[in-house]
This record gives structure tokens, sequence and C-alpha cells, in this order.
DNA sequence: GTCTGATTGTGAAATGATTCACAATGTGAA
DNA sequence: TTCACATTGTGAATCATTTCACAATCAGAC
């Protein structure tokens, strides 16, 4: 679940990359043209050791004197994802929650592109929602094959998130985010992510 | 950040301990009395030896010839988070994610309770949604030191991310559940969990 | 009552992630 | 040009998490 095989770097350095990336964008307009680990780090609230670490997972290398040339950087973990660049996906679960990340995701045009939303509503499964084609889940297969959507966000509630999660797969989906607090059964190769929200909750209440 | 200076149970068993007590409820009026560590893990999806693991995290023992005592494992999990049980929690930002997640707590009647919510719009900030009631932020400090509230989840823009936890934090808030795609300031005795939904989607993307 | 066999509880090993610590390096100052 | 210095890149150490593997244990069969 959630392996490596792709390029080698860790699941956890791929996240911290994204973070960087929007912490340094912008930068440049603000005149800014380099940037030391430790800069990087107090942003990040993380430690330098930890951000060079993460650049040279992706073999990006700076200058002892100056630090990381700012463009130079985001260009180097854009690259990083440039080969999945174009990966499209699908929203299934049009409630409360599925409109929350459909709206969130037409408004900053985010990667991957959301390019279908399901439900089993038929009310709900046509017309569109923040500007995405809305359709019933009985769609789901040939929507998915004919659009070459390789992405699943699982909004629905927990019952349907197996079956949902089985006829994805079959369509051509290759990784699932999955909000629905249900561990899905899926083949090894596919790629799994839970977002368990009450879960997340619960834990932090129990640190405090 | 989310260190386990409380029990000495680590963050991720936490988290595999509420799905558990999740997987087990109910089972026992299924007629279910046992239950195998291998069992659990298949529901799991992890080990067995994760599992068995995990339950000695909270020095729960099974039998070798029966396992373990459903009804009585649910009981001793929830005996774990007894201590923090009545805590309560507020929601700032009644956007969409924000009214989503609201609705989810008060359908599922889960812990930590959500008693407020806060938006900087005078016109969300009163009345109430999905029946928990709703104040201006400008009441946050006020309400907060009022209710006892310890948790807070945040769904405002980015922007407004660390203003409102510095206010949160002021106010008699320990731990905050955080959606704002930001990292947010706080002294070492905060906890504070990340959910990015963005940068988890472009995770799975990255490895399809 | 004894024996059998599957399962638990748990040291020890393996794996993975983070931090340490320092030689190598490039820059700007003298 | 040379020097001094802060920072990089990275092996090695540390810390955290998971898996292995096996002695100890219990229930049920005989």
């Amino acid at each position: 679940m959630l392996s490596s095989e792709n390029t080698g770097v860790p699941a956890r350095t791929v996240e911290r990359l994204v973070l960087y990336r929007r912490l340094l964008n912008g930068l440049t307009e603000q005149g800014v043209e380099f940037i030391h680990s430790h800069e990087i780090a107090e942003k990040a609230n993380n430690s330098a050791a930890q951000v060079r670490r993460d650049l040279m997972a992706i073999g990006y290398t700076g200058n002892p004197a100056r630090g990381y040339a700012v463009n130079d950087l985001v260009r180097s973990i854009n690259g990083l994802f440039e080969q999945k660049r174009d990966q499209k996906a699908a929203l299934v679960g049009i409630g409360k929650l599925g409109r929350a990340i459909l709206g969130y995701f037409a408004l900053r045009q985010a990667r991957p592109r959301i390019v279908a939303a399901f439900d089993s509503d038929p009310a709900k499964g046509q017309g569109e929602f923040a500007g995405c084609p809305c359709y019933p889940v009985d769609a789901l297969t040939s929507v998915i094959a004919r659009d070459g959507i390789t992405v699943g966000i699982l909004t629905v509630p927990a019952d349907f998130a197996q079956p949902v999660t089985d006829l994805m797969l079959v369509a051509g989906v290759r990784g699932i985010l999955n909000f629905a607090p249900t561990p899905l059964k899926t083949p090894a190769w596919a790629v799994v992510d839970n977002v368990d929200i009450a879960t997340k909750l619960e834990k932090v209440a129990f640190f405090c």
C-alpha cells in the first residue's frame, strides 16, 4: 500500500516536497532568488537536515554558499511529477464532503484534475458541480474507461466503499483516496490512501 | 507534534485501535464472542503480529485457544479513551468542508463532540448548523474558554489558519486538526495533525 | 488425565525514517 | 589571490515501527 516502486522516493518525502513547492511558489516574485535549507525548514516546521535529505532524494543539489535557487528547485520538484502530470481523477459520492472537495479542486485548478463525479442518486448524478460533469454510478465503468481516469476519490458512505472500489479498479483506476471509514480490499498493485477524519480527530483529542 | 507523552501508546497504534473498535462493534450482536488476531488483521488490512502488538500496547491480553473476547476488548479500547471522553471540540470556518464535517459528526454523535462553530462572516456566524451553535470569530476566545473546549478543527482558508490557531491556543485549545494547507507555528505542548487533502491526492497520483 | 494443535505474548531482527556530525565546497571579504 | 565562514551533501548513528519466530499457554479430543 503506497509503496515507492515508482522512483524510490518515499511517500513521506513526496508529501513534503509538495509542501516545499507550495512554500516556495511566489517567492521569486517577492525578490527571493536563493534560500537555505534551514529557511525552508523554518517555513515547513521541520529540520534543515530533513529538507536536505528530501532534496537529495530527487537529486537536487544546491550551493554551499548561496543555498538553493528557488525557481530551479521548484522546477525540479515539478519534474518529479511531470510524468504523472496529466492524470485524471474521478470523485464518487456527491454528498457534502464530495461537493466540498470538488469545489476546492475546481477553484485551485489543482492536479490531478477531477474530470468526473458520480452519485447513486439519479437526481445528483447528472448535470454538474463546480464545473465538473456528474454521472449516475451506472456510468462509472464506461466513463472511467472512456476518459482514461486513473485516480479515484471515495466520498461515499462506508457500505458503498468496497463495491465502488471494485468497480473503479476493474474500470482502470489504479489509485484511490478513501474518505470512507472502512479499510478497502484491493490487489497489491493498487495504491490506497485513507483519510479517516473521525479517527484523526479522536487521535488529536487523545493526545491533548 | 503528536508525541505520546500521554500514555506511551504511539499515535499509529491509537489510530489502529480506533479502527479495531469500529470493526468489532456490533460483532457480538452477530453472535461472535471471540476473535483471533489474524481475523482482526484480515478486517483491518494488516498483519496478525501488528494486531497483537497493538493490543499489547494497551495491556490487553487474550487467550491462546479462544483468541480475544470481543466485548471485553472493545471495553478495553474504550478504556484507553475514557479519560478524554468528554473533551469538546470547536470548528472554525463554516465553508463547504466545515459544514460537511459538522454534518458528519452531528449525525454520528462521534467524539469528541463538536459543540461550537465559528466563522468570520457575520451572516454565517450566528444561528446553527447541524445542531451546532455558530458564533462570529470575535466570540471565539470567550466561547472556547466558557465551554472548556480543548480541540480545534480548522477549515479556514490558508491565510487565516495561523491567526485563528494563535487565538485558539490562547483561549485554551490544546489540540488542532488542521485542514488548511499551511504548517502551523505552535508551542511544543500543542498537538497538531494536518490533513492536507490536495497533497494526499497528489501523492496517490504520484504512486500510481 | 494426558496429549495435540493452533494461537498468544514477546524478545530479537529487520526495516524505515530522522537526526547527527563533519569533510567538502563555493562565495564574498581582505 | 588567499582566507574565513556558513552551508551543503552524506555516511553513520539514532530512533521508531513492523515483522519474525518461537516458547508458553489454553481448550478440546481422546
